[in-house]
DNA sequence: TATGAATGAGTCTTCATTCAT
DNA sequence: CATGAATGAAGACTCATTCAT
């Protein structure tokens, strides 16, 4: 693991544990193992480190949604796939979804980063499109939908995380069917 | 407006704008125009004030969940009613929406504070817990039924309060149905 | 006991436990039961308060110090009773004791409360001139004679009071003829 | 002299002649020459600075009890020696002496300071106990002897200091007089 | 690249004192 | 005489950042 690794990685812990304000810089000095000078050798300051963080958590977010999702696959078994993807990284990478969660709507993230970070979501939101436009899914404002469903993993891996629910297959599939039959097209006869 | 609401109320625009670190007492105490001195009169410490203003909210976010919804509706009927009431009260309230959203996970708030803003939350989760047995919605997890939808009607605040979505009657109701459709239980007949 | 009593009694007391500093008026202000405002009637300010302690602690040390001493008993015999009374004194008012001892000489203690203090240590002074005169005692600089036997008594009573010592007739004596034997005047064939 | 040691002298010298509370540390840091964060990087806190000085003050009184002092030379000549080397010490490290005095019996100073601080008095009471058991001393308790004498030495020091005493060889005898007529075994024929 | 001592502006909080009642 | 809410100046301490090595 790089010097620039290990501080990244060492700040979205004490971070996500602590707050921003309550993580100083000395404290991911000591933590990491790297001394103060050169965590600002390698970036140019904390709201620096903060960015890289949210642009690597959006990063690997991204590398994970398309995971065994094929195009010859049928729509509804993607969305399902999709589905289980997303929530399975939010589910499996605790500290960047929390990171994400807590910190990701702050001033402190550029404009830029913001930008950059949006790409890794354009294949669900072209997949959601498509279906849209298959009048598989409901004729209805896509940013809508698209926040709605996340909301709804998001929902999932919240109470997953507190640990007040235990997440069987069961429950899996329950909680995708409220996303999938609260978008989908009912009078769409082909479905 | 007592002192002790001036400081709250200041301290809540301030906070949600600016975030908690970047809102020094000294300016809560020069815009709302109450010396230092008399703040923690009021208040024992900056922590105090947002554990107040997390309850002000709360309480009046419970205040308006339930209006102009009656027994006597139909189920359904209620289900809209209750969602378009909390999400007016988000629409209308921005600030406090905002305030729950970005501050009211931090640890700042004490779990004593937490727990007594839980109870303002009890009708929706009755109403929920009343439909789920009277299998009109589905037989899911109540805490998953709650977050989700609550989750919805997040999406929504936020994308108007972002104008990014211009909130017309059937854009609303075509949130509400994204809910309904999600959690209500298609297979019973009576429905 | 009046208001103004009641403001130096605890005042005496919590600065005594606490320090100075440490004693804020609001504190004085619950403890006694006499609100802010009163207390600035009664005294200009926290230092008035604090050289009428110094006073009060004066006066009283003032009026122990000559009990059951009387002219026509021999000198030696005055020496014993007065360093009694000394110690009995301060054995007894163990607040006053420790407020001379670590407050009394602060720059708070104005030269003018210093001075008017001075007056109630006179009849130990002149009792010791006498002896000097009398070449009962050693013939030493009567300041240095003085604080060295007041220095005695001090020392005698802190142990006192940490209890690492317990207080007997016979080691109270020894205590005293240290002082005598120090300082009274072996050469003079009369004693 | 290193920062460490400019920091403790400087805040010395300032807490003694305007006492602790009216010593802001942004005085010891103009003062002295050292930024605030550089005094804060050597010392956790303001007391923890107070507890130094507290300790250097006691190490430096340690190393001079015994100069000069030798187990050939008689036990009077080394009593009196010890009482000079005490005395002169404390005479000519007036900012040390009066710190002794006036702080160091505060809640401040932690009894872990404390207790390490002990250590430099053993000299000095284990030559007394030896008098006493002796014969050489009188059989008094060991700590009233050991406070009365250190009492007798802060007398003098203080008349010294506050210059209404000139300090002569005579006077300095005769004050050591006091003590060793008060505490030596006239009952010993060996003495 | 790497180090960590040094910097000082900025923060929360305290508290003696005042004043309207 | 009595009250206690209100005031704001001042203090201890933090921490992002720099710089000499």
């Amino acid at each position: 693991m790089t010097k620039k690794e290990k501080i990244t990685q060492t700040a979205l812990q004490l971070i996500v544990n602590q707050g921003i304000q309550e993580t100083p810089m000395s404290q991911i000095s000591k933590v990491s193992g790297v001394a103060m000078g050169t965590i600002y050798h390698h970036f140019k300051s904390k709201n620096e480190i903060i960015n890289q963080i949210y642009l690597d958590v959006k990063k690997e977010f991204g590398a994970s949604i398309m995971k065994d999702v094929d195009k010859k696959m049928e729509y509804k078994a993607r969305f399902y796939q999709i589905w289980k993807n997303i929530f399975n990284f939010f589910y499996q990478h605790e500290l960047m979804f929390r990171f994400s969660q807590h910190f990701g709507h702050l001033p402190i993230i550029t404009e830029t980063t913001r930008q950059e970070g949006l790409v890794f979501y354009e294949p669900v939101i072209d997949f959601l499109a498509e279906g849209i436009q298959l009048k598989i899914l409901k004729n209805i404002d896509l940013q809508l939908m698209t926040e709605t469903i996340y909301g709804n993993v998001v929902a999932l891996t919240q109470l997953a995380h507190s640990k007040t629910l235990k997440i069987t297959n069961t429950l899996l599939e329950q909680a995708i069917a409220i996303s999938w039959d609260g978008v989908h097209n009912s009078k769409n006869l082909e479905q």
